[in-house]
DNA sequence: TTTGTGTTACGAAAGAATTCGTAAGATAAA
DNA sequence: TTTATCTTACGAATTCTTTCGTAACACAAA
């Protein structure tokens, strides 16, 4: 288990996350501008500044700070972090029925064809090792 | 249409209406004791008392102040409650793509055959659904 | 060098969520 | 009635998050 007791983001740095995981490695002016870019309201550099300077206390996300211009990256990966903050959703929202969760996301969004296949072989899988331990 | 614009529980709130969901109308006194019963830090009754008052200002729930002893309910439905935090969730943490919550869910969660096949039901519908608007 | 631009650092203000102390009122017990 | 107990109401303290003003520093241009 390579798990740091990471804490959870809030929902401002989870959206910094967002940027770092698309564009990689980043500069904070860059993170900013892509924060602005997909928004209505703006918000300010040193706020975007702050706000990636105690995520890097936090640990979740890691600085290069050899040249002048700090280049931040995550710490931790896209697919890490849903997983964290799924758990803890499933938890306090579905008193830890991940299946009726499911049951909810699928019934309420409208899914192409190719979706509803990937899900069902997934769910094939999962059969199969069902079937697999008597 | 009957949406309120009513706002959206934190998670302490959260937890109140899970009580309220659980055992129906009740006491301030019965939500502070069912909220410590499943917990490891005790909450103070006044806590639980102020935090259902901004409830009840809210429209997260409704009070009968008949009695002396105010009598709380739930104001939203579970069901309701948790798709609207779920359409949040997959905005802020899955970017909007609902079929990757879904992956993710069933992926790290085992699943009874019984469950598999409800969604296999489910998958069933909606590729009916699909093939209709041809 | 001097000036201007862009960057990080620091700290504090503003807001939201959580917690509880204390007071005041109602009810029950003595 | 007097006392003790339980309840609600009110307000304030605390903590967490978000925001940004200001200072200090590096670098490049003039």
């Amino acid at each position: 288990m390579s798990h740091r007791k990471r804490p959870k983001p809030t929902e401002s740095e989870l959206e910094i996350l967002q940027v770092l995981w698309e564009h990689g490695p980043c500069s904070v002016r860059l993170v900013n501008e892509q924060l602005n870019a997909a928004r209505d309201g703006e918000v300010g550099y040193t706020t975007t500044l702050k706000l990636m300077q105690i995520m890097a206390e936090k640990g979740l996300v890691q600085r290069d700070t050899r040249q002048r211009i700090h280049i931040y990256e995550a710490a931790v990966s896209e697919a890490d972090a849903q997983q964290q903050l799924l758990k803890k959703f499933v938890d306090t929202a579905f008193k830890g029925s991940a299946m009726k969760l499911v049951m909810q996301a699928l019934g309420n969004h409208s899914a192409s064809t190719e979706e509803l296949d990937s899900i069902k072989a997934l769910i094939a899988r999962m059969e199969a090792k069902n079937d697999d331990q008597t």
